[in-house]
DNA sequence: TTAAAATACCTTGATATCAAGGTATATGGC
DNA sequence: GCCATATACCTTGATATCAAGGTATTTTAA
């Protein structure tokens, strides 16, 4: 009888004709999610970035040499608009954690490349992260954590069609 | 093969030193949450709400007669600080569905109770969004479905200690 | 009784986000 | 070659959120 178990059963008392089931599973993904986060942001915080600019550098990393990528491609890497992405290169120009160059092959374009500062920043914070997202899933067992693994990517498979 | 698992990928190659299994968990679950959303944004929508105003007139309308809470009752339940819960009161005693009353009991505080508008306007929309919630979790069977609730209540208790 | 501490809620200032629309450049059909 | 359309990115305006701090009231305890 957790938290979410006590709102399914409010409903079922007031609105008795609705089936609440569903509600029970998207109700932890909610509220997990929310821990989650907040957890990983403490790490993040501690290196002075956050969700958004670790996203964009953790991308720009992860992509391999030459660590560069344009605004569009970081915009569907990371599934935000366009006017997010300009704020958030601009805070991250700003923090010189990227460079932006135009795009020789495109003059209506840039690319954006991880400076020496925030390569060497972002493969620091990326242990930490791992390491803190280690000690969040540490309730589960492997085996519990490949099940849910499983689960989760036949649900998400629903919304992101290959 | 999914957006995940190449982003999994990535790091393997770029850092093998790195246990990146959990991320994978991780990953999904944030994912899978901003989709969730987006589409129950969408019902929300329709009937002028958004995720703040539904949250607290659904919390309003699950908890009985009289309908009332507390702010700080309301806050606890939604997991939001009081600078957030005071503009989400405000934007909703604007719109009338909800009214303010001076706690008999209490000096310092007030207590939020839906006006008859908000409650004709939740009970309409919760239904709406149970629909939406069935909708987002048919690519389930219930098998599954019950699976995960199992395994994401396990790894919630370990944030929400009863 | 009364002063200190706790509580309830609001205000302020900063950040992140999105939707809609704007400007510059590239591309494709004629 | 040239114009219509698409693309790439930025700007603007609005909303949501939080952290930190403020004011009023209640509770605690000397």
């Amino acid at each position: 009888m957790d938290h979410v178990d006590k709102i399914l059963a409010q409903w079922q008392k007031e609105r008795p004709d609705l089936d609440v089931a569903p509600m029970g599973t998207l109700g932890r993904i909610k509220r997990l999610h929310q821990s989650l986060m907040r957890r990983m942001e403490q790490t993040w915080a501690a290196y002075g970035l956050n969700d958004s600019s670790f996203d964009v550098l953790a991308t720009l990393r992860r992509e391999g040499p030459p660590y560069a990528l344009s605004p569009s491609d970081l915009m569907a890497s990371t599934m935000v608009t366009s006017g997010t992405m300009t704020h958030r290169l601009q805070q991250l120009e700003k923090a010189g954690l990227i460079e932006r160059v135009k795009n020789p092959a495109d003059g209506r374009g840039f690319l954006i490349s991880l400076s020496d500062k925030g390569f060497a920043l972002i493969d620091e914070v990326v242990a930490a992260h791992v390491a803190t997202q280690a000690e969040l899933v540490s309730g589960l067992s492997d085996e519990q954590r490949a099940q849910l693994d499983a689960l989760l990517k036949q649900f998400l498979a629903e919304f992101e069609p290959a």
